[in-house]
DNA sequence: ACCTCCTAGCTCGAAATGCTACATAGGGTC
DNA sequence: GACCCTATGTAGCATTTCGAGCTAGGAGGT
């Protein structure tokens, strides 16, 4: 297996995308509802989807959909794979309790 | 003043410097310390200080020494403005939560 | 005397990343 | 024909990241 991690970087956007992911780890999710799910716009998700997949956490494979009949194009369905799931929860949790630190405890100047 | 919301990007690097901050938001950090606690090198940290400070959200200023009888260089003090605390908590809060959609409820397996 | 390591700050340049605008292509509407 | 919708993707520029280096003084080894 030795599930190598390639020097792919989780970035803040890299990370939204994994987290729309990780939303439900067993859905298709296709561009256009994953550029709403993440709220990044075509031109930084693709590249995006592209280094993930070079990475091995997501794989893709198009609709099977007769354009015309359907009355529209076909999807490209992008999914974890196993080891990106396992890979990318660890990066978020990590990600996040390093966040979590600065808004944890310590502070309370604030109504909450 | 008008807080003006200056186009600072908050990317994940950016995010942990401010959490080192918020951290204990009163404390005076140095450089090397940020760098420590942030987990980046020089060549990264001293350019995201320097973006704070243009946005307004961080202050410096020199600590006032004599290296000779202290035995190390004098350091140089960085703070979180008021409005750099109130504008670092909400970055910091919107990015954990659009996280925490993809980390709901699975997470579990640490051992903190 | 010289070399190396430590603290402390900061700059430089190449590469990676992000984002606006654009391109493609079929269908529907006016 | 002109325009919007779905749907995927590229081009080029600006920003961000990070390894490497630089300055400078003190401590300690050989």
């Amino acid at each position: 297996m030795c599930a190598m991690t390639p020097p792919l970087r989780v970035t803040a956007a890299v990370a939204t995308v994994l987290a729309a992911f990780l939303e439900d780890p067993a859905a298709d999710r296709y561009g256009l509802d994953l550029m709403r799910a993440s709220g990044h716009p075509s031109g930084t998700l693709y590249p995006i989807l592209l280094r993930l997949q070079n990475a091995g956490w997501v794989e893709s494979l198009w609709e099977d959909l007769d354009p015309v009949a359907a009355g529209r194009p076909a999807r490209r369905y992008y999914r974890l794979t196993p080891d990106g799931e396992v890979a990318a929860r660890a990066e978020l949790t990590a990600l996040q309790q390093r966040l979590h630190r600065g808004l944890g405890g310590t502070t309370s100047p604030q109504t909450a």
